[in-house]
DNA sequence: TTTCATAATAGTAACTATTATCAACAAAGG
DNA sequence: CCTTTGTTGATAATAGTTACTATTATGAAA
């Protein structure tokens, strides 16, 4: 099975240079004002599509936060508490040996994210 | 500091009941059209609106999948996969303890769901 | 080089899921 | 009754993302 050719475009390296040169989870917005900078008339449509090439040749990766899809050179590895009252989400200290979650689960685990939901402390006070 | 009133109508029961007759996780979508079964006329604002209410009273689940928020009377305890090429997901066997979860936060967690992602093993095969 | 097939692009429209707005309605309490 | 206030249906608006299309750029073969 013969992979199609693909082509390494000024453009496709420019968002990658963008994801990489920058520590937190950027969205598709963010990295497309970024890569305007660079090539003036670069067309979101463009950031999006290239932006889910690199995810999937496994170059960057991304992660849904609420309805926004967000991308990293980081693989994700975190864990959070939304409280469905007040909306606001907490980071939880929590650690999972990545390796070990792929052995388990039996495939390369390249990002992992533990999404707890429930009432916060404060919200839990003042009963609904 | 008071509650607000809230009244429990028509609306909102039928939608609980709808919620509560389904063991799976339904899309707003899904809601709406069995609603509207019941009541011809609902919209789906409303059907929105209350499933969001009955989410912060904590009587149903909410879930993100993908890029869509889905609902259940059950609370979402779940391990699953997701391919970065051929986007199926893929559930996983998964035990976490909620107790121990909640005890580990500091919260009562009502729901959890470790989201994985990476390549599965048939797109790893054939490598992109 | 020149040619040729086709991948990728910019620009824009379309689409999907969700939220906001608002006039009309309905329930509960004086 | 009448007022207050939560709720509704209808619809517009928004946000994020994807699809479409004519054009351009790329790279291998000739």
């Amino acid at each position: 099975m013969k992979s199609k050719a693909s082509r390494w475009t000024k453009q496709l390296q420019a968002i990658m240079d963008i994801v990489y040169s920058n520590e937190f989870n950027l969205t598709a917005d963010e990295v497309y004002a970024e890569a305007r900078k660079k090539i003036a008339n670069i067309s979101l449509g463009t950031v999006y599509r290239n932006l889910n090439k690199l995810v999937q040749k496994g170059y960057i990766a991304s992660v849904q936060k609420g309805q926004v899809q967000t991308f990293s050179k980081h693989p994700f590895t975190n864990a959070h508490f939304e409280c469905v009252r007040c909306k606001r989400i907490l980071r939880v200290p929590f650690d999972f040996n990545t390796l070990e979650l792929s052995k388990k689960v039996g495939m390369n685990v390249a990002s992992w994210e533990l999404r707890m939901t429930g009432l916060c402390r404060e919200c839990e006070k003042n009963c609904i």
